[in-house]
DNA sequence: GCACCTCCTATTGGATCCAATCCAACCTAC
DNA sequence: GTAGGTTGGATTGGATCCAATAGGAGGTGC
């Protein structure tokens, strides 16, 4: 199956990322196997991994959709955020050459050039994923990207209603965390990315009107 | 699809989980389908399933096996749990009723009355995935869930090696973990929790024979 | 006019069939 | 005798077909 079903998977979980799928909407099985040209059963083994992924639900005899998050459920998925990401930070930290630094480096003069909400997301994104890719444990990387995944479209939103002052502050972040990398100091790596995600989580919860929750 | 998928998957699940499939061991579509009495198109798209939680991998053309798991990989799956199923609890803490309570109980009655070792991985198992279930967050229960599917394996081969003293800890640890559950302390859950789970890893780390590492 | 029932269509779920790939055994050439 | 190529069986991957279910449109009875 898998070399079909995987470019199926790698499709739409780029779509839903983009928000060209948005919650509450419904996936069908046709359009899909349609767009990319191949018949319906590869397009529901990719809805299957991507539903066991958490990137979309599956209800008996009524399809796919991408579910709707609460608040309370975004929230909770940044707290564990909150307990993973510097626990795969630090497990690859020893792992990181000089060469994933320097792609960092560039990573974030991109950001700070001034980038659309869109770019931004998949820059900020690739930013911290990278900052993880080296620790070597699947499980780990893939349970972190999942969370990423799940929430991009609400942090798409709280991008879009607040102000470039959000942006300073990240960038700064951004920039501390690169230099304890950078020393390879491990404490201070994990304790600026853990403060960077418990403050973005706590900006989150002030804005109740991105969940539709106000 | 999804009837005859989930029991197909929950099937798998379970003969994963009870050691009837080792690590390293190929699952043939044809087999479970005629086990199952269905058509291989089922058991595909449960695969698929279990793919994406990590329970088995494929390979193109080649098919699906259950996977090893390096000492190291165990040991951060190890650190994850530590640092989410405090989380869990946490949040679940709030909405444990009285019943779930005296449930936790009788199950750990049942383990201090001696049994098996087959059976009290799985008493062990839903005596803390219990206390988790309350909370409501389905990305957390079952991330959690999924690193005791992945490990159990390596679970069994540990108790079976190891003596009673070890019965001894766990059945100590998990009457202090109830006693702070009844007092509604979560400070003190939290901690006995975090330190029983990292007491487990450590104790694993001794034993490389377990993952074929000597 | 409203509620309920029936039928019809769109969509998903499952089975069978055929093609592509892999792996191992065997055969040939040197 | 060994290395390399070749062929055949086993298994997976993909497409098409048919069955089952959901949900809405339209009709009928009150």
């Amino acid at each position: 199956m898998t070399v079909a079903t995987q470019r199926i998977a790698a499709h739409l979980r780029s779509a839903i990322l983009g928000g060209h799928i948005a919650p509450g909407e419904r996936v069908r099985q046709e359009d899909v196997a349609q767009e990319l040209g191949a018949s319906r059963l590869p397009v529901r083994e990719a809805l299957q991994m991507l539903a066991a992924e958490g990137m979309i639900e599956h209800e008996p005899n009524k399809g796919a959709r991408v579910p709707w998050l609460s608040m309370r459920e975004v929230d909770v998925m940044y707290k564990m955020r909150e307990q993973l990401e510097p626990l795969a930070l630090s497990e690859s930290m020893p792992f990181l050459t000089p060469g994933d630094l320097l792609r960092l480096e560039e990573i974030q003069d991109e950001i700070e050039a001034g980038v659309e909400v869109e770019q931004f997301l998949a820059l900020d994104r690739e930013f911290h994923l990278r900052t993880y890719s080296a620790c070597g444990i699947d499980h780990l990387t893939s349970t972190v990207t999942r969370l990423w995944n799940s929430t991009q479209y609400y942090r798409r939103a709280f991008m879009h209603i607040s102000g470039p002052s959000r942006r300073w502050v990240v960038n700064a972040e951004h920039r501390l965390l690169m230099d304890a990398l950078g020393r390879r100091d491990e404490i201070d790596a994990g304790r600026f990315l853990a403060g960077h995600i418990r403050r973005t989580r706590i900006e989150l919860n002030r804005h109740p009107e991105v969940f539709g929750e106000d």
